[in-house]
DNA sequence: TCGATACATTGACGATTGTCAATAGGAGAT
DNA sequence: ATCTCCTATTGACAATCGTCAATGTATCGA
């Protein structure tokens, strides 16, 4: 092996680990890529940036399937995603549900990546 | 379709699409995705951690196979990955290759979901 | 020149993913 | 109840992905 200065080890936050901070151990990588890999969708990104810049902060399934250009079996299905890793909240108002973006998630995974 | 507000259109800044500005076209969408596809993976995860950990900011192919465990080609397809992304860089010095992280990009993309 | 070392490429494999058609479930309306 | 509309689930398929063994390429030392 080359030889350089030893990598350096965590002078590190209490929450919230980052790229930029220390060395991710396995656990921790797998988190944050599992965050990540809800992002790495054209589909999800458009419904993200459609939830976020709705007006009341809401969106129904329907409104999404004409815009992104998928089936709507297949929003259902990158809703779902985008569920499970936090960062959308479906609320179900008579037929319709209505989906809202979670701000905060977002902002933990923008963290992730920097400050 | 359930009724309420128009999505509003576009008041945004010249550079660099967020996901939280306007909605996104389907080449924006596409670009965005695949940079967080490159974040989707914890073994990259780790690299870049590594990168952004080390001391000369420069980390040589051979000593992220142990830490990350993983097989060398196996470092070495993450690092084209994480290179196309334009998220690190190499530089061969010798027998070896140095590759350093390169902190803007990232820095774009945490742009792209938030501030 | 020859051998050793560091890294990249190729080929193959199972696993995961994005997609849609078909179908099921749930909630008004008649 | 029945019908209609909206959403979720299932099943199937091709495509992509992560991984490693084997091989190729480049550089240094002897």
């Amino acid at each position: 092996m080359a030889k350089r200065g030893a990598l350096t080890e965590a002078p590190e936050a209490v929450c919230c680990p980052s790229v930029l901070a220390a060395p991710l151990d396995a656990d921790e990588a797998a988190d944050m890529a599992k965050g990540f890999s809800a992002l790495a969708d054209p589909a999800r990104l458009r419904i993200l940036s459609m939830l976020a810049a709705a007006p009341e902060g809401e969106v129904c399934v329907c409104e999404f399937v004409a815009p992104v250009g998928k089936s709507q079996p297949t929003i259902s299905h990158h809703l779902r995603i985008l569920g499970e890793a936090g960062l959308v909240h479906g609320d179900r108002r008579g037929k319709w549900v209505w989906y809202s973006i979670d701000r905060e998630r977002l902002a933990r995974l923008r963290a992730a990546l920097g400050t």
